[in-house]
DNA sequence: TACACGTGGGC
DNA sequence: TGCCCAAGTGT
């Protein structure tokens, strides 16, 4: 009897998975929701030692709740894209508003909460929960990319498409379905890469399309690269990081000593204002927000 | 759809 | 050295 795709992915999960924290039997549905939003475009390795101390400091979203945005701001240190750590904090203040402190279950209600998109309210209902929903990540559709359809990279998502090609692959079975989600996103992380993928060690080798192929260079659309250096965001970034550093409010002089173009310090210390990362004290002083 | 949004490490 | 990449979300 000819195996399926989604069973010799999981297969290999079975003897390669790596030992992460928020894959134990004792990590909760808010614990997985943490480490969902952490890992939003931060690597495994930065995530671990960020999620151990928010966890303990905050193991409920009703202990985030009672604390001050600026409170998690400071936690998510430099974990990046720190507007994540205030929606979490929004998104706490949610759970325990309008769901009794309880993570919810059900995906509309997830996607609902701040900072929970498609991938993450499903991510939660099948890691957390248990339900038969399909996940869509980078890695998942690198793999569905590769293994289905022959290509070298996945190219812009298209949300809808993602969804119905994975949902094709799902198992029946909840439970091999969840097990098969996290078993391609492993398979996406650590085997088949972005570069120089591990393919001597895929369990898919025999049946991927992009393998038999001959593995062809990618030449459809490509995702815009990210530039940083001398962005708003790298000054958003050292401006913030003025805030985090120090133990309580800082002056005007000391956010200006960063960046030292003053129409481009300017534009990103308004939008750290207006994003709510920053709060502006009646002296005339800088705070994280309260 | 395309763009903005942090940070650090690999090559 | 710079470029590319890492379990996305919101607008």
């Amino acid at each position: 009897m000819p195996t399926t795709l989604a069973a010799d992915v999981t297969a290999w999960y079975a003897r390669a998975a790596r030992d992460l924290p928020w894959r134990a039997p004792d990590a909760g549905p808010w614990a997985v929701l943490v480490s969902e939003v952490m890992l939003q475009q931060t690597p495994v390795r930065r995530v671990l030692p960020a999620y151990q101390a928010w966890l303990r400091r905050w193991p409920t979203p009703a202990a985030l709740a009672a604390d001050e945005p600026g409170d998690a701001v400071r936690a998510w240190g430099k974990l990046g894209y720190p507007r994540r750590a205030l929606r979490l904090h929004a998104c706490a203040r949610a759970i325990v508003a309008e769901h009794g402190g309880t993570v919810p279950r059900e995906l509309d209600e997830l996607l609902a909460l701040p900072g929970v998109g498609s991938y993450t309210a499903r991510a939660v209902a099948a890691f957390a929960f248990g339900l038969r929903h399909p996940v869509v990540d980078t890695n998942v559709r690198r793999v569905v990319a590769r293994a289905v359809h022959g290509r070298g990279e996945a190219g812009p998502p298209a949300t809808a498409r993602d969804l119905a090609e994975v949902t094709a692959l799902l198992p029946a079975d909840t439970g091999e379905a969840v097990r098969f989600s996290v078993a391609v996103m492993e398979l996406g992380a650590l085997v088949c890469t972005a570069r120089g993928p591990r393919c001597g060690e895929c369990p898919l080798i025999a049946r991927c399309a992009w393998n038999r192929a001959g593995r062809p260079e990618y030449s459809g659309p490509r995702v815009r690269p990210q530039r940083f250096a001398g962005t708003d965001r790298q000054v958003r970034g050292l401006l913030l990081d003025v805030l985090r550093e120090g133990p309580g409010p800082v002056t005007r002089t000391a956010l200006d000593a960063v960046w030292s173009e003053p129409v481009q310090r300017e534009r990103a210390l308004g939008a750290l204002l207006a994003d709510g990362l920053i709060h502006r004290l009646p002296d005339g002083r800088y705070a994280l927000p309260r």
